[in-house]
DNA sequence: ATGTTC
């Protein structure tokens, strides 16, 4: 078993530990082994661990677990920007053979779903219903009648934030969000169709199965949340007597007014990508429906990687209420399975949690996906049009980026070394392989 | 990630 721990130095308050083969951990940067170490720092920190698809972030990297003890620090850093991030798999009810012709189910995709920086929604709500939906999340959606009970099934949190409160929202994030609701957004984010490779221990999937996954979040509505509490944290600082080590990691107590209003905010924004991921669905089954009227689009499972929350753990034999941040990291249970998908063109996962020591130093947490190489600065200037065109195969893959090269395959790390680290590590083991068979690119 | 240097 391999992992490593770097243990509790004097301006630390825990250990931490990197979960990591030694050929994973080669490939970490040094900047974002700090930012884990730096973040162990933060007064009433309990437990800090990382994922072997760590890489550099602000405040805290992606990959990173951060949980504070009661009234210890929230922070809206180490949740980052894109508040529920998260992925969800869908099941068709087609075998990939069903497809006759790849290029008009990319096109009608494409043509369905708003994709890109600032891409606006095709739905409209009052003020009145958007904050009903930030409150109730897809629980709201059910309600309204825009989708079935089903749809909050296999979500995570049912698709509704308990703690989510709309009026700690700024007036500028329900602006940007309002006409956000059923967006792609950029980046990394993407809608694939995939097929069921192999699966070893997960029932109800077949090989041969078309399925689709989609990863987005809460778009401007999550990014302005977090612009606005960052802002917050650095401007409360004086006032709660505390010192940051870096402004990236600014915080609040967690059981002051400003920590409780955050966590409503980023609760509202949870909200936001649980529904925006319930809305994409909708849009989803309609293009199947039009082209495939057997297909039955179904949730298979919905977890994001990017939010903090409430837990019990035992922390060195002692159970505690732990404020737990994951960004880039999935909370799964033992016994429970999570999607790890790869960069596009290269394979998904879903995996099954070990129940073991790591998993509890782990705080129950997984990968949550192949994590970068290189920046995305670099994947620009080091890649070649020719190598990421190789790297793709035979993945079709259309993109409303214009220069997707910082999404290439080549600027993440191999899929397979962080599926075989979180098994040498002891935290998760593979049960199914996906892989790509068609891919809209935000 | 992001109305991508508000």
């Amino acid at each position: 078993m391999t992992f490593y721990k770097f243990p509790k130095e004097e301006n630390m308050n825990c250990p931490v530990y990197l979960f990591a083969s030694k050929e994973i951990y080669d490939q970490i940067e040094k900047t974002a082994l700090n930012q884990l170490l730096n973040s162990s720092t933060l007064p009433g920190i309990e437990v800090v661990a990382g994922m072997p698809d760590l890489h550099q972030g602000y405040g805290l990297p992606i990959g990173g677990v951060m949980a504070a003890a009661r009234n210890g620090p929230i922070s809206p850093g180490a949740v980052g920007f894109d508040i529920n991030c998260g992925v969800r798999l869908l099941k068709t009810g087609l075998k990939v053979s069903d497809i006759k012709d790849k290029n008009i189910v990319l096109r009608r995709l494409q043509q369905a779903i708003p994709a890109g920086v600032g891409e606006g929604s095709n739905l409209n709500f009052s003020e009145q219903e958007f904050k009903e939906i930030l409150a109730d999340g897809v629980k709201k959606l059910i309600e309204a009648g825009y989708v079935s009970r089903k749809a909050a099934a296999n979500c995570e949190d049912n698709g509704n934030f308990k703690e989510a409160d709309p009026d700690a929202v700024s007036r500028e994030a329900l602006n940007r969000g309002i006409e956000q609701l059923n967006t792609l957004g950029s980046g990394n984010h993407f809608v694939e169709l995939q097929e069921v490779a192999s699966v070893s221990d997960s029932d109800d999937l077949e090989e041969g199965d078309l399925m689709v996954m989609i990863h987005t979040g809460s778009r401007g509505f999550g990014h302005q949340v977090a612009t606005d509490y960052i802002d917050l944290a650095k401007k409360t600082k004086d006032k709660y007597g505390l010192s940051f080590p870096t402004n990236n990691l600014a915080f609040f107590p967690w059981d002051s007014k400003e920590g409780r209003d955050y966590l409503g905010a980023m609760g509202a924004a949870a909200n936001f990508a649980y529904a925006n991921r319930t809305f994409l669905t909708e849009t989803v089954r309609k293009v199947f429906n039009e082209l495939y009227p057997d297909s039955n689009i179904e949730l298979f499972y919905d977890h994001t990687h990017n939010i903090a929350r409430e837990e019990k753990h035992f922390v060195n034999g002692k159970e505690m209420d732990l404020l737990v941040h994951r960004k880039g990291a999935t909370r799964l249970e033992p016994g429970g399975k999570a999607l790890i998908p790869g960069s596009m063109g290269t394979g998904s996962y879903i995996v099954k949690s070990a129940d073991s020591e790591n998993t509890r130093l782990s705080l129950n947490s997984t990968a949550h996906g192949a994590g970068r190489k290189m920046s995305r600065t670099q994947a620009k200037k080091s890649i070649s049009r020719q190598d990421h065109q190789r790297s793709l195969g035979d993945v079709k893959v259309v993109s409303a980026g214009k220069n997707i090269l910082d999404e290439s395959p080549l600027a993440y790390k191999d899929i397979t070394e962080v599926i075989s680290s979180l098994q040498i590590s002891d935290l998760a083991y593979p049960v199914a392989q996906l892989k790509p068979v068609l891919c809209i690119k935000g």
